[in-house]
DNA sequence: CTATGGCACGGATT
DNA sequence: AATCCGTGCCATAG
């Protein structure tokens, strides 16, 4: 691994760090906090020289204080800019009882919720722990419309439950809300929605054998060939098909979650958290980087000492290789996590608006440009940014990726358009005006990003009504 | 004839 | 080197 890495780690680098080194912490960069909990305990089950500690230093002023963010230094640092802190999971800020406070008073009741959340809080109260265990890692996992994305049996081998039981939870889970939530995909989710209706005594004769038998026609819109199946009119096949466009959704995410495809809680365990700085709300922007959740590592002082009065020379020699294991690992340990640091930091500098605003707001910049503003290797950020998810203010748990995403805004204006036509606009319409926007994009483009949001074509959404619940 | 979606190409990004 | 993304072309449905 010869320049990828070398040298452009920091640009303030004094002298050639060794590879073993380099390799080491771009390890740790890839890892989300989650991983990094693991991988640290094992790291110590090896090694003895090191340890968890409860007291960690303030890596600006380098005393040692309880917790962060550093008292002191939070408010010396500049005032302009994001402040930007590396912590263990299980601290919050400094007065843990504000940070709780601002939780739940404030911010959740207000902003919208995540989808999985919402769900979530259905659920939770008539299943057993063990089940709302279950709840939680299917609702960590759906995609953007609101489908699973893993097996059941997956789900059931990993959490070493019965298969019965993820089946169970599914189906309350389905039940819930968004109706059809958690379905493996676009059929199973409306026979579910179906069913419910059913079950009011609301549903349409034969919208399930339309569903079942003919789902290729409707969606081809062949009315005839269907007509001529059922022994009825064109007519009456018609209406069942209106019928199910507005009673049913496709996509449950849709239905109540007009917001975009990353708004959906699919990761619910952040990498990093922004809120609003709960001294002061106008003030400037606390971000924490999580890092392993324990505690802080450090090099182990007692072994420290014991070593140098070690006599007999062999013994000797195995514990100092644990001792500068450990150094070593713990200096990477700082490395990943300034690293994530100085990105996060840039990043939040960059996008207050869009963190605190809309997608459109976002700005687009690439991993690239990023790397020659910090002096890192382009792959280091890909690294850092890898698999990563940031919470925002508003309680939204988005991937760190986003923040890189070349078209969200242009979605986000896509949305807006369409939302507010008076008669349903062609996508060729819709692409002229984006152009008032300042986008430019091809018509072709914007049928992609329609789709994506989930939006149907100009012809069939002629008057979408709300869905009745 | 118009609107849309599929396929695939080329350039940018990772 | 692999992947992602925007776009052009073409077939198809209305």
């Amino acid at each position: 691994m010869p320049n990828i890495i070398a040298g452009q780690f920091h640009s303030t680098s004094q002298r050639q760090l060794p590879a073993a080194h380099l390799t080491r912490t771009m390890q740790l960069l890839e890892k989300t906090c989650n991983e990094l909990d693991t991988e640290l305990e094992n790291e110590i089950n090896q090694n003895p020289a090191l340890e968890m500690s409860e007291e960690c230093r303030c890596p600006d002023c380098k005393k040692i204080i309880p917790s962060y963010p550093c008292q002191s230094c939070m408010t010396r640092l500049n005032p302009s800019g994001p402040i930007v802190y590396v912590a263990p999971r299980s601290r919050g800020s400094s007065s843990p009882e504000e940070y709780d406070e601002y939780y739940s008073n404030d911010n959740r009741l207000r902003d919208p919720e995540t989808l999985s959340e919402h769900v979530l809080k259905q659920v939770a109260p008539s299943i057993s722990p063990k089940e709302r265990l279950v709840a939680e890692h299917l609702l960590a996992r759906l995609d953007e419309h609101g489908f699973l994305i893993d097996h059941p049996a997956e789900i059931a081998s990993y959490l070493k439950v019965r298969l019965t039981i993820v089946e169970k939870v599914i189906s309350l889970i389905q039940r819930a809300d968004p109706i059809g939530v958690a379905s493996k995909n676009v059929m199973e989710c409306l026979m579910i929605q179906l069913e419910m209706l059913e079950e009011d005594g609301k549903s349409h004769p034969l919208a399930r054998k339309m569903l079942t038998d003919f789902w290729e026609h409707l969606g081809r819109r062949d009315f005839q060939t269907v007509a001529k199946k059922c022994k009825t009119s064109v007519d009456a096949i018609t209406k069942v098909a209106q019928f199910i466009k507005r009673n049913l959704t496709p996509y449950p995410s849709q239905s109540h979650w007009n917001n975009s495809a990353s708004a959906t809680g699919r990761y619910y365990r952040p990498d990093v958290e922004v809120i609003k700085n709960p001294y002061d709300e106008d003030g400037p922007l606390m971000v924490q980087v999580f890092s392993a959740s324990k505690g802080w590592l450090k090099v182990n002082s007692t072994v420290r000492t014991m070593v140098s009065k070690i006599e007999d020379p062999e013994k000797k020699d195995e514990w100092s290789a644990y001792l500068e294991r450990a150094a070593l690992f713990v200096k990477c340990m700082r490395q990943r996590d300034n690293a994530m640091k100085r990105i996060v930091k840039l990043i939040v500098e960059r996008q207050p608006k869009f963190i605190l605003g809309n997608d459109k707001d976002l700005i687009p910049m690439t991993r690239a440009q990023l790397a020659i503003e910090l002096s890192l290797h382009e792959s280091t950020i890909s690294r850092a940014v890898a698999n990563k998810t940031i919470s925002l203010p508003n309680g939204r748990i988005i991937p760190l990726s986003t923040f890189f995403d070349r078209s969200l805004a242009i979605r986000a204006a896509v949305r807006k358009i369409i939302e507010e036509e008076k008669t349903a606009m062609t996508d060729e319409q819709v692409a002229n005006k984006l152009v008032d926007h300042g986008y430019k994009v091809a018509r072709r483009t914007v049928a992609k990003y329609r789709s994506m949001l989930g939006i149907l074509p100009a012809n069939l959404r002629a008057r979408q009504l709300p869905r009745a619940v």
